[in-house]
DNA sequence: CGGAAAATTGACTTACATCAAACTCAGTGG
DNA sequence: CCACTGAGTTTGATGTAAGTCAATTTTCCG
């Protein structure tokens, strides 16, 4: 159950040899006897305005996190994959809606106990602070998209990143899931849909990528989506490594 | 001295008597025996990559936060104001340059020193992580305005939230310094000069603004600006009571 | 005062949005 | 099994907000 994890810790010269296992084992076992719920497709984990009460673990699904301006456009804030958390770097009320696009199943646990448990434990804290920057500079990331990137650039960088995210990307040919529409993906680039199309049909036509059915597709190319993009935020490359993760989530 | 901070503190029904005192004074404690730095207009007080290995609070002037794209493009991701605080939200290596726009003054606290004193003291580890949770909230209130306003209400909601930041908001008529150059407001926002001064006229026409010098200006309809700008967030109002911590900091 | 950088304004271009019309496809029910 | 349905997607024609290029004007500062 662990080889690939073995794998791969050694694969990661860079990081100590020690901090990787442990760091792992402690996240997982904080959720590891939390009850594991359930959301259908479009079913809402909380709202915008909701207290922030809980914290969670994404077990298998994706979730949109959006905004509704007063007008009624809607601004996608982020999408929440397996093996992630969602809920840590928020204090007071939610700032945005946690909708499910896939089926959802993820573990929760409630902030009050997590306090009571970081009380002592500085490993454990410390994990959850690099969860929150990690955030915080995916944040940042996704400014310097939306503030500066022409549509292609938008949508290269939103593939290659998606990719990195979903750990698919070791293969050869890349394969990307994209569970969600292609109007979430516009409303999360500051695009239209039609804009989201016309760029993903040039791609095609460029040979940089192979759709395989709506949600899925080939990356052909990714060395030139990876040049349109600019530089993805290495972080992303190299932080939460699903294969070590996923197994511990779904050991089956 | 604190005559002003106790007023305001008076005021603010809605927070525990007891915490924003302590607080405040917890905060400021941190800094006040750290030694003053200076930057000279156009200084780097850290550059991206550098590694991080403090945090700063300001005392007085203005920093802008880039990055430069590979292609020359400049993305600024923020200002920073007197009375707040910088690089507390960072690990590892920064993510952005951090210059002087106007003449600085500022105190610098080692993060290893912070961390130790951090061990104990839950009170201001909170502190901290309300600053961190309210500079994510800014970060993605300015996803949501990059990617779905348009140029007027980018630059409405610029100067709106400019004004509530800088604490001079209690004032009739509202007068905001903006010590940066246009060209700095262009790339925040994501816009060109020439469209963020297209807009400033087109203000300055419709009697919502009136210039006071380049880097002064009167808000003579705070309200329809705020019509513009779309619901700002509300945090940003309630946050860093300048009146409560300048004081403090500048005893003068 | 003089010179340079910043700001402003105007004419023109363009990338993306909008509007409109097919096309695809997963689900449903006869 | 297949036709029907409706949401999602794709493509094309046209409009427009913002970018680009270029020429002044203003402001700052030695």
């Amino acid at each position: 159950m662990y080889a690939s994890h073995l794998v791969l810790s050694a694969d990661r010269a860079t990081l100590p040899p020690f901090d990787l296992p442990s760091e792992a084992m402690t996240l997982d076992c904080l959720f590891a006897h939390q009850p594991m719920d359930k959301l259908a497709v479009g079913e809402a984990l909380f709202w915008e305005g909701d207290m922030v009460s809980n914290i969670f673990q994404m077990a298998e699904g994706c979730l949109r996190l959006y905004r509704i301006l007063p007008d009624g456009r809607r601004a996608i804030m982020g999408f929440v994959f397996a093996g992630e958390l969602l809920g840590l770097s928020c204090q007071g009320t939610y700032r945005y809606t946690a909708e499910a696009i896939t089926p959802v199943r993820l573990r929760r646990l409630s902030r009050a106990r997590l306090n009571a448990m970081g009380e002592g434990a500085e490993q454990l804290r410390a994990l959850l602070m690099t969860r929150i920057f990690e955030e915080m500079s995916a944040a940042q990331q996704h400014i310097v998209v939306l503030g500066q990137l022409g549509a292609e650039e938008r949508v290269a960088h939103f593939l290659v990143s998606a990719t990195c995210r979903t750990g698919a990307n070791l293969k050869r040919p890349v394969v990307v899931e994209l569970p969600m529409t292609r109007q979430d993906i516009a409303d999360y680039l500051g695009l239209t849909v039609e804009t989201v199309c016309r760029v993903l049909s040039k791609f095609k036509r460029d040979g940089l990528i192979a759709p395989e059915g709506r949600h899925m597709l080939v990356l052909r190319r990714m060395s030139s989506l990876q040049d349109l993009a600019g530089e993805v935020d290495d972080r992303a490359l190299s932080e939460r490594p699903t294969a070590v993760q996923r197994p511990a989530v779904w050991p089956n």
